[in-house]
DNA sequence: CAGTATCCGATGCGATACTG
DNA sequence: CAGTATCGCATCGGATACTG
């Protein structure tokens, strides 16, 4: 009904109404989890919601800044943008907060474990890594999969002078600790439903390499924001 | 991809994705905000989404009973049920809560006054009264819309014994206060984006019949949810 | 009243290819 | 790299009618 992208299709006056139009749509709300950790360009947001195809994210963008929940700032090369929540979009943290907090409680973490894709969970380590309890020098830590296919099967995380990159072809630098898992454990861990030691015990990791690096891993692994929700599912 | 709704189809173990897929879809947020105002029964939770299809609530309403959301209790009438929260779904009371909080302090109050509705407002506000400031006597309130069509024109609030009865007809009683004004206005005070003084100021409320009640009405007058809630949109 | 069945149309969205 | 253009299906959801 109104020109800006129909807010009122639920023809109601109530504030919930109205933010559900601008937020309940497909991708909308993983889109700006992006962006709320601080992602800002097109092709670093689709590495986070790897199966949206670009037309849909490029359609998303521009909604959420008719909303005025973003703006898309021009830099150097035209026609290429950096997307930045605007104060609106920053205020949006605590609903996409209870959303996870939400679902972290209430959804049975063996269901989240059935969306494995270790793409997704380096590029999430990645970003939580905690760089403190790691020495100073440069780090190489090697995460394989051995279960997963050739392309996605072992990555490097290359930690320097408080810097994290992600590789997923080998940089070449020596390995401080080699970190093999599978898939569906690192991410139990990752996500706060399991521990790097009870793990280990279960042999479902093993961790080879500097001592002091593998004792600290559940430390320097910074875990997923709602990893220390509880789950609150019956058993 | 799983049996239980797809729960998957963002392919996401996050749990930010995994509630958007329960929460996400068209009309649910607002199924869950009338079930959250305690409302059970079918035809009750229409009135909160008149412009929803009773086929697509009946459909939704399904949906979140599988996501362990409601449960639908059988009643004395065969096929006939009480949707009642779970542990779960009252837990979603938050979720609800940051989506109008947020849309209350961000969309343009002038956007959300574009949707009005004369039906949604008097059911709210029937929900929301606070029988405290009023005499104990049965008190009959008659809020007149007079640009509204004939059918949605007239309403009467039946207060008696704490207990609110809204009608459409006339019930019959002595009125005890008559409240003449434009929807927009009334609906505008009930967000809390105006106040009752300020309306009769500017002639789009005028009040004739009981002055207690009368001066008392901003009181009386619960106010929507998150009429506290400060917009923050730039003027 | 409390829903269900059926139909059908719009459009949301995915897939793919393409451009500067 | 950073998106846009086009196509076409599928499904979502709206309208209406119907049942116990």
């Amino acid at each position: 009904m109104s020109k800006r992208q129909d807010l009122g299709s639920y023809g109601q006056f109530c504030p919930v109404a109205m933010a559900a139009e601008v937020l309940c749509s497909r991708w909308t709300l993983l889109v700006l989890r992006e962006l709320l950790c601080g992602t800002t360009r097109f092709n670093d947001l689709r590495r986070g919601v790897p199966l949206m195809s670009p037309t849909l994210l490029s359609k998303r963008l521009k909604e959420l800044e008719k909303a005025g929940v973003i703006a898309a700032v021009p830099t150097a090369q035209p026609g290429v943008f950096e997307y930045r929540l605007t104060e609106a979009g920053e205020d949006l943290r605590p609903v996409v907060m209870s959303f996870g907090s939400w679902g972290q409680r209430w959804v049975e973490s063996s269901l989240s474990l059935r969306n494995l894709d270790p793409s997704l969970l380096m590029w999430d380590m990645r970003r939580r890594l905690d760089v403190t309890p790691l020495p100073l020098r440069r780090c190489v830590i090697n995460f394989l999969f051995p279960e997963v296919n050739s392309a996605k099967r072992s990555w490097w995380l290359v930690v320097d002078g408080g810097s994290v990159d992600l590789c997923a072809t080998n940089p070449g630098f020596d390995i401080d600790l080699f970190v093999r898992s599978s898939l569906r454990s690192m991410t139990a861990v990752w996500m706060g439903v399991s521990t790097v030691q009870k793990e280990i015990e279960a042999r479902q990791i093993e961790l080879i390499g500097d001592k002091d690096l593998a004792h600290s891993m559940q430390q320097w692994l910074g875990l997923s924001l709602f990893a220390k929700e509880k789950s609150r599912v019956s058993p």
